[in-house]
RNA sequence: GGUCCCGUGGUGUAGCCUGGCCAAACACGCGGCCCUGUCAAGGCCGAGAGCGCCGGUUCGAAUCCGGUCGGGACCGCCA
């Protein structure tokens, strides 16, 4: 058997007419004509049509009868144009079939739990329990395909411009990130675990201090946080750091990148440089850190046209240091009531207090006709249009518009798919605030502040700032990076002002210190993650569909069942003791 | 931690709101028979679920209620 050297079922053309072929597939259907047999035959190429004819190879015919879906077959046959009439402009090897002198079970199959077409797709319960049957589907063969090529321009890109791929350790140490870690235990240091890599992110910039000067990886990470459409708990980024660069550099760099695998697998040229948005300015227009700019709907903040208002649930709020902000929608005049409930749904769902609208609300009569008059200019709406308020504190009024934004574009189909709007949410801020309402760090404590900006600090920390990016797309965050910090005394500054003692620092961060006494180069980096890439150019929003074996929301793997419970003398061995989840707890 | 949606033959759906007409319908698939040019092949015949699970309400539950398990979307979370 030489099934690697033979021809390809769906690479098969007119130009191989007359070639005897030796083919090797899955049975994708049978059309018995009681004489005559056609079979589809399917391997990852493609179909191919085979006819059995009773005549001509009366075996081979004989055991093509016994043929099902998804059997495994070995036909040997000759290509032959097919007769004038019968070609199927449908499939690509429609212009020629093969004759079967031959035919060979290799292996057979039951019928399959659901069928293996891009027609209908069965529940994804399902399709994850038989994940190495979903995946022989035409669709996610695609995904697979088109996964494998992204890498592959990505690997040549990297490599063109001379950063080399350095692999970083699984087993490692808890890093200076915000998310939960993965533990492993230790089994030669009982009681002590390892973390898997959420970034290598210290890791790259230590490689950077190696003299590397140009790292990239395609780096497996592993975040123990909830999961969404766009989240899964182990993921994969192209990890790039690299020595004396500005943001120029790196943003140059990732657009040229960009640019290429969107010419190469969707042949689209995109129009670089992209634009930069303060992220600021972002969160005010609208409503998010990763907006999508495929529609305008812009959000508006009615702070100043309700300065003095007589409303009570805007005066409240506003006295409370929160914020009232409004969208216009076009021609959402005549909304239905229902539809409006529908958005007050949404707007509570993301913890809102709900939405008011005008007109045509109970808010008409609270509002002076100078207030209205303000709020069609700061919202720019028309006679025909409707708007809509939320009023909260800054965070959460962002939150329920950006939704509300979000959710009006999808149903009033103001979406132009087929557009590509990629932006640089740039600069950003070094610090943030944490629920109390304290000094945090708003990317990592390594991100450059603008050196300009520190003479303020002590004032104005939260307008510090920082030479941090992320790269957006149609709604999507696809990566962030930052140039850090290099200089002892600009860290320490950092450090001081984050309130970190000095245990901690050197707990978390004292390998990286350490090592930027002996030389360190500036530098930075970025982490464009790929499974979104791939998402994208996929035209999927679901991030399993272009895993091969993806968790569920409940990180669980349905095919795999995993997590599973392990043997006592594992446990033993590791020196751990299981205690009963807390609902089993008395 | 929270909000919302979903769970009916192998698959996809209908039925559920408004309980009885449902020992559950339709299509695909599956099994058998017929058919020598089909390609979503076609024709005829047939098998296959008691409605995720547990409990409750009711004369009566796929349908109403509570709980639970599983899947999904989102908020929090994810520098």
């Amino acid at each position: 058997m030489s099934g690697y050297s033979a021809p390809h079922c769906g690479s098969l053309r007119a130009s191989d007419e007359g070639r005897d072929v030796e083919l090797y597939g899955w049975v994708a259907r049978r059309r018995d004509m009681g004489g005559v047999i056609f079979i589809d035959l399917r391997d990852r190429w493609g179909k191919v049509q085979v006819v059995f004819n009773p005549a001509v190879a009366p075996a081979a015919h004989e055991a093509a009868s016994d043929l099902r879906s998804e059997f495994v077959v070995r036909v040997a046959g000759s290509v032959r144009r097919r007769p004038s009439g019968s070609e199927n402009p449908r499939l690509e090897t429609g212009d020629i079939e093969v004759a079967a002198s031959d035919l060979e079970v290799l292996s057979p199959s039951e019928p399959t739990p659901f069928p293996l077409e891009d027609s209908e797709e069965p529940d994804e319960k399902t399709r994850l329990e038989y994940r190495y049957l979903d995946l022989r589907r035409p669709r996610m063969t695609r995904m697979l395909e088109l996964r494998n090529k992204v890498n592959r321009i990505i690997r040549d890109y990297m490599e063109e411009r001379e950063f080399i791929e350095v692999e970083t350790p699984i087993l490692t140490r808890s890093s200076p990130s915000g998310a939960r870690d993965f533990l492993v235990p230790s089994r030669l240091h009982p009681a002590e675990f390892y973390a898997l890599p959420q970034a290598p992110q210290m890791l790259k910039q230590l490689l950077m201090v190696s003299g590397v000067q140009r790292y990239y990886q395609i780096a497996r990470c592993f975040r123990d946080e909830n999961l969404r459409a766009d989240r899964q708990p182990e993921f994969t980024q192209l990890d790039v750091e690299m020595s004396f660069c500005n943001e120029e550099d790196v943003f140059a760099l990732i657009e040229g990148l960009f640019a290429k695998l969107w010419q190469e697998t969707a042949g689209v040229t995109l129009a670089a440089p992209f634009p930069r948005l303060d992220i600021k300015e972002s969160f005010l227009r609208y409503g998010s850190d990763k907006p999508d700019l495929r529609y305008e709907l812009e959000i508006a903040d009615l702070g100043d046209a309700l300065g003095n208002t007589k409303a009570d649930i805007f005066r409240k709020v506003l006295a409370a240091d929160g914020v009232v902000r409004a969208l216009s929608v076009p021609h959402g005049r005549d909304m239905a009531r229902r539809e409006l409930d529908e958005l007050v749904t949404v707007a509570k769902g993301a913890g809102g207090q709900g939405l008011a609208w005008l007109p045509g609300g109970p808010l008409d009569k609270f509002l002076s006709e100078q207030e209205i008059e303000s709020i069609k200019r700061l919202t720019m709406a028309g006679p025909d249009d409707l708007v809509l308020i939320a009023a909260d504190r800054r965070r959460k009024a962002e939150t329920v518009m950006g939704l509300i934004r979000q959710e009006i574009a999808r149903r009033r189909k103001l979406i132009r798919e087929g557009e590509w709007k990629f932006l640089w949410i740039n600069p950003t801020y070094l610090f943030d605030e944490d629920d109390q309402g304290k000094l945090t760090y708003a990317h990592h404590p390594f991100t450059r502040p603008f050196a300009e900006d520190m003479s303020f600090v002590e004032e104005r920390p939260y307008d510090v700032r920082a030479h941090a990016y992320d790269i957006v797309c149609n709604g999507y965050e696809l990566g962030g990076g930052s140039l850090r910090i290099y200089d002892p005394g600009m860290q320490e500054r950092v450090f001081q002002l984050l309130g970190m003692p000095l245990d901690v620092i050197r707990a978390r961060f004292g390998t990286l210190l350490q090592a930027f006494t002996y030389g360190v180069p500036p530098h930075g980096g970025i982490a464009p993650g790929i499974d979104r890439i791939v998402m994208m150019l996929g035209g999927t929003d679901n991030i399993r569909d272009v895993i091969a074996f993806p968790k569920t929301q409940s990180m669980s793997d349905l095919m795999l069942g995993a997590p599973s419970e392990v043997d006592q003398s594992q446990l033993d061995e590791l020196n751990i003791k299981v205690v009963p989840p807390k609902k089993d707890r008395s």
